[in-house]
DNA sequence: GATGAATGAGGCTTCATTCAT
DNA sequence: TATGAATGAAGCCTCATTCAT
């Protein structure tokens, strides 16, 4: 169970990664990953719309037109860049134990891991969420990304259910999109956004929100 | 209690307008109407990035020149445009009874009435939370917002506390930005992003976790 | 009888002339027709494929951008001139006589009434001849007024048939086609490609291979 | 007698060949052989103007730096194509016999031999009239090849005159030049722009043409 | 007020040519 | 010789903004 709202990793990132084939030589693809980079680093400072090929050459250090040689747009790094990001929530997700821990206990970590990952990737989520609105492409990868954690939590719900841990009236797809709503939102507005929140505070109310959403019996923990 | 995010109206969207005078003229009124009634369609066809002047002015069947008779940017007449959407949105709130029904009721009428309001004015709303990441004009309209409906919603949780309907250990402040997200990020991912929900599911799943969350008793509803 | 191999006008011209609308004010007509008329000379000095969009707005002397005003790309721009071109030849060719002169006589006017409209307009149609190869707009126009040539030639061959002055055996429309290949080609020649030829011992030869061609009656003129 | 326009071989093209050296290996000699292949047809395929080297080697399966070993440029390519092309257009003139036919027998071998050479060549012949109008090196091979034939013709002309079977009053030096550009120019009318003509027909015509323009005797074919 | 033409800075893309391996 | 990556000048097109009528 966790909040990972985005994809699990190459088997979707790869349905929308670039046609452009991989470099050759050496020289090749460490221009290619130079270029990555430095996108990555001008889109957390600009946004998408506001970033220019030349703003990410000139971080680069490549000539303008060595651009081109690798992408065919804008758009498509952008993907390639995503498709980084997809991958730390990935290996964030896969650090969450499913067994050995009481179901509050899990929630709590799940919640924790998701508020860290969202924090090291605050910026480059706000332009992630800004690009999903308008371009279908985008759109798409966050929604499977999304679709791949509700699936996730929804068999959670659902074996806490069989296991008498969850009351049964409560929709498990439903409860599952809700639920990760709260949190994947929650972190938007504080790490994008801006709003002052402390995450002590932050991990200890979602998680006993969430707990309690679900009938999930917890201990409140006393913050300092 | 209700899950409205956004500007109780006038005063903070007055702190923000102001730039371009009213017209003295019947004829200008008109025509500032037009491109106001103009600007929504487009934006909300083409979002705020990819807006042009030139489209506003043709949607509005006015001069190209005309626009910076009234206004002077997109961005100033994008502000005039959100200020109208955060009006249906008070509006919508105001409707929500504050006593007479019990809180889980109080609290689905509230998640109901966000989930129209969202509904009649999705595209646009898409377009606010895109704007919202990279312009700190737009942000700063989009967290007032939010923070009118925290502060009620916060008053709200205090009072059910006061009254032992809520837990005390909880922190009404979080817990009133955790749940007013979990409506706020669901009625986007529904009606932006294109999800497929259901309406009568969704109210009840998100008061059903909402009330759960707060430890306020409520029968759930059996949906055919 | 003639060999304007160019359309006879409107007709034709308006199927491919440009969708841009007449501009409405006096100063947008006059910018436009400065725009066509600097085309042309560039069109003249550069060809087709060498000349850039800023050479004409330089030559024009209007801002870069006042081109896309007029016109969606060179192409367009292109067309139009080469209706001016045509109209040229029309003008030419209508004031050849249809009746009133000897077979021989009506040849050798229209033949010198060619190539000076061929000389007036030579550089043109160099890039005319150039761009017809590659473009199939350009082509289409061209053709279309070959047509138009060929019809007009092909009757009068056949009336000459009619009234015995020509050998029933000729095929009236390849014979128009190939004479007035040879007309026109010829003057591509001298005056396009720049072999060096003299205007009066051109006439006379072309007019003599013409009917002798076509078995008509002709006394050789003796040059000087 | 015959219409070739186009240069006789080695003599011409050697004055304008010998840029870049023969390769002295036989795998440099292939590759050579590939891109000179290789840029025919995207000649043909795109024109002229329209060639990229990238095409080019593209199209031969060598790597785009390739290119520079043998060529300096993409016009020095072009003209080693050409004389490919004249090569194939003398060996088919040299098949017309001088001797043993009568007159009419002859000009009609070369207009059939000339319109086969042509329909062989078409798609490059109207790339290399396309790339005469602007380039003066190409002009120059062009304008060769015509002076090469219209010797042949003239002095055939001039002959035949002599043995009192053409007119005297023609001048030899003007009618070669215009009954070549007849042949030339319906060639390319047909096979290049398009025009649907048929074989036999547009033999026949301009055969007879031809010869009734010269005053020589020749009984038409009544075509099926 | 309204109009629509004019402006030109700014960003995009191409591709001939060079060069290190 | 062959490779393919890197370069950057050159041209294209857009569109916010100004301005004369």
């Amino acid at each position: 169970m966790n909040q990972l709202e985005l994809n699990e990793g190459n088997d979707v990132g790869g349905a929308h990664r670039a046609a452009s084939p991989e470099p050759v030589t050496q020289r090749g693809r460490r221009t290619r990953a130079q270029l990555i980079d430095a996108a990555r680093r001008v889109f957390e400072e600009k946004g998408y719309a506001d970033t220019r090929i030349g703003d990410i050459t000139a971080e680069a250090a490549v000539a303008h037109g060595t651009f081109y040689t690798y992408f065919e747009s804008k758009h498509e790094l952008f993907r390639e860049v995503v498709g980084m990001l997809v991958s730390d929530f990935v290996t964030e997700a896969r650090s969450v134990p499913l067994v050995g821990y009481s179901p509050a206990e899990r929630i709590e970590r799940a919640n924790r891991g998701y508020l860290w990952a969202y924090r090291r990737n605050a910026r480059l989520m706000g332009v992630l969420e800004q690009a999903a609105v308008m371009d279908p492409d985008v759109r798409e990868i966050r929604l499977d990304a999304r679709h791949t954690w509700v699936k996730r939590a929804e068999e959670a719900i659902h074996r806490m259910q069989v296991e008498g841990q969850v009351p049964a009236h409560i929709d498990p797809y439903y409860a599952a999109n809700a639920l990760g709503s709260m949190v994947d939102r929650f972190a938007f507005v504080w790490l994008v956004l801006g709003e002052p929140f402390e995450e002590q505070q932050a991990v200890e109310t979602l998680t006993q929100l969430y707990c309690g959403a679900l009938g999930i019996e917890r201990t409140p923990k006393v913050l300092p």
